[in-house]
DNA sequence: GTCTATAAATAGATAGAC
DNA sequence: GTCTATCTATTTATAGAC
């Protein structure tokens, strides 16, 4: 299981830093320290691997999202904590949201239906912690597509910005200077509270 | 010079939809309806011509900025005309933003000198802004990045988004509905303005 | 400027020995 | 489970005729 297990995340980290088509079976198996026939010993072929790959950091998502949605906290605690949990994930799963947002840009191609249903749960329930907050006073009507690009987007462009930051010779640029995750977390809270808040209009 | 136009275009929505290695040349040939070896005539080889996508791009962006910036209205304003002019120049190169996501997320390795100076300009000149209006009184004070990040974030990953809707298949999922520019815009700019604003700490 | 044909390298995938 | 060798298709790129 190891073999498995080193040739599953070597995937990982090279879609996520070069996209499925950037990257070859045998680099996989060479950053992974893999004889290239056994990823096929161990995944049907290329696509499979990279779907276990996404289905993997979609249902971890999925089951941090629901368990804050059932928590009995107001609706704004949630949302910060829907927030934490996103980068507290890419922490975990580093290659989360480059994948996610190349997939989406293409228009999510390689994904089977089981994994789109996954991508609308963390979207409804989203939507859902936004109708709680407007129920209860908290909230301003909002469109919560809008809401959801303002919430995600900068943690998926922030996620980009980090490899781009740890790729040599890119580190002395302003725009990719270092930023610490809890600076990011609370930046993040504040700034998607302030847009959903119904104080100030 | 009709040819070259062709390529440039098809090229350009090309790589913004399936990346630089998602894309060969016989593609690019295809979908500009020329012959492949005009390609090679017109540009050096198939990454001059991606550079050429980018730095078309961001020469673009960076002039628009710069003309922002010159202006003698407020911090507030020119952060407002700073959103609405991204949005903007989305309409008028829609492969900008993808392109420019994925370039960022690998670390930016087909960049060079030159275009990563553009980045850089179009980076600090908005960090520019965000001082005015910390002198002006108008704003918080922020990390400019995590701002930055706030401001591109959400307009990128919608971007992306309203690809994704584009594919056959995909309209029907609540997270792909479609979002008028105009609201797109209007969100944004509020939204930004919430995040930096001095009121409501 | 435009085309056909093709060279040279790389890719995904598998057969078969151990 | 693991490895070597290899097949086949695709890809970048160019030579050379028109």
């Amino acid at each position: 299981m190891a073999t498995r297990d080193a040739v599953f995340l070597a995937a990982a980290e090279a879609f996520s830093a070069h996209g499925f088509d950037g990257v070859s079976v045998d680099a996989i198996a060479a950053r992974a320290h893999v004889n290239k026939a056994m990823i096929y010993y161990h995944f049907d072929d290329k696509l499979a691997l990279y779907r276990e790959v996404v289905r993997d950091m979609l249902r971890a998502i999925g089951a941090r999202v629901q368990g804050i949605a059932e928590t009995p906290e107001p609706a704004d605690r949630k949302v910060s904590a829907f927030v934490a949990g996103l980068v507290d994930l890419t922490g975990e799963r580093p290659w989360f949201p480059t994948i996610m947002i190349r997939e989406i840009a293409e228009g999510a191609p390689r994904l089977d239906v089981e994994t789109l249903g996954l991508i609308r749960h963390v979207f409804v329930t989203f939507g859902g912690l936004l109708a709680e907050g407007q129920a209860a006073g908290l909230f301003r009507p909002v469109n919560p597509v809008l809401a959801y690009m303002s919430t995600l987007g900068p943690l998926m462009f922030n996620a980009a910005r980090e490899r781009a930051a740890a790729q040599s010779g890119r580190g002395h640029l302003p725009m990719f200077a270092e930023v610490p995750r809890a600076d990011l977390v609370r930046h993040m809270q504040e700034a998607t509270l302030r847009m959903l808040s119904k104080e100030r209009e």
